[in-house]
DNA sequence: ACAATAGTGTCTTTAAGACATTATTCA
DNA sequence: TGAATAATGTCTTAAAGACACTATTGT
């Protein structure tokens, strides 16, 4: 064992979700500890006796604090220094997940859905974190079928361009989307279709859970 | 504090170097703890007292272990787990950083470079690392700047296409490479010339240190 | 019939790939 | 002068962007 004091580990969770084609990040009410009352990222100890992984255990704190169960997540980055945590010098592992709005509980005082464009104060180096998640997200928006982790287990295109917009923050030609998506064989075809619009779409599926793509799929104005 | 046992935190580096056109990799000869006399990536605790970052941990480690001072380093991924350290639940935090190859000290038996294709047993998890690493580097390498850490300060466009091959295994159109080099603005001219070769080749440097790209520098055979 | 949204066709423009050609040095 | 390597020019092909057009439903 060290002869030096460990750090703190610990892992937040950044949960991003489309609601109305807005980006919107889950944030929760601190019951307690450092900066009690302010909103945070979801986060907390990493529990050796438990967890097999630092997946695990944001695993295990979504399931316990906020009754989420998110399907798509990955890591983001490690962020650390003796003054992030005023319990001291502490080693945060940033996960980022992007959920389905309805895989979400309803907004409470507690959990709160925040457009990222318009964020509160947040606790400890939490402001960084989710720039981090952001850049992440729209870094790797338009070369991979990330966003298409926020449309459920069926979508329409038009629904998919809209997830893909909301990510980069920019209109996309509606032909060129289609035309990729389709000859790069990024979705199959339910034949089932999508009645809640005046033309009924086409509803598709992921043909692979996550690709990551050779060429953008940005498709400029 | 918390009520639980803390993760041990430790942090790794996988240093990358081309020499002769091959990637190669700096592996250390362990002296101490567990895996005594294996090889595995130069690493060691986080020292809260003295340490104000990690990327301050993996420094001061490389300029005590190896006597190397690295110009780009960046965070690549967190390892977890019960088992991967024989000492306990550990953290660590792995960092990835590209040298040239002058800049780093003459092979020893404590200290040699490795042929990424023809490696060793390596400690711990450090396989799973050095293959995290590999991943990171291909991926990233043809949508940056970013194999050109790997040449000097200044350096030759032929220099510079020959990085990238390397980075991603792969030969490029070679009239292709430099419309978009130069088109895009990468590099600027230094007016000064390299005279190893036959007929004396212009020699650049990189317009900004590190700079990612809208689309793709790999230009097919 | 008309509004609304889904989906396609096609023309123009731009970028990529292939590869021949020219340029500048050394031996 | 010829071998070696650097650098450019240009033709062909493929992809992206623009945008008009057709299609299928609800009211």
């Amino acid at each position: 064992m060290p002869d030096y004091t460990n750090p703190i580990a610990t892992v937040d969770a950044v949960i991003l979700t489309l609601e109305q084609g807005r980006l919107k990040i889950m944030l929760a009410r601190r019951a307690a500890g450092p900066f009690q009352g302010a909103l945070a990222l979801p986060g907390g100890y990493v529990h050796p006796e438990e967890d097999r992984s630092l997946a695990d255990a944001v695993r295990r704190i979504l399931r316990g604090k906020c009754g989420v169960d998110v399907a798509y997540m990955e890591q983001l980055e490690t962020f650390s220094g003796p003054d992030r945590d005023p319990r001291g010098w502490s080693i945060s592992v940033a996960h980022i997940a992007l959920v389905p709005r309805d895989a979400l509980p309803v907004e409470t005082e507690e959990r709160q859905f925040h457009d990222v464009d318009d964020l509160p104060d947040l606790a400890f180096d939490h402001a960084e974190i989710v720039a981090a998640a952001l850049r992440r997200l729209r870094g790797k928006g338009a070369y991979s079928t990330l966003p298409a982790a926020f449309l459920g287990e069926s979508f329409t295109l038009p629904e998919m361009q809209r997830a893909y917009e909301a990510v980069l923050g920019e209109r996309l030609n509606l032909a060129a989307f289609r035309r990729k998506v389709m000859d790069w064989g990024l979705v199959e075809d339910t034949g089932e279709k999508d009645r809640s619009t005046d033309r009924p779409a086409a509803l598709y599926r992921l043909a692979e859970p996550f690709r990551t793509l050779e060429r953008s799929l940005r498709t400029a104005a």
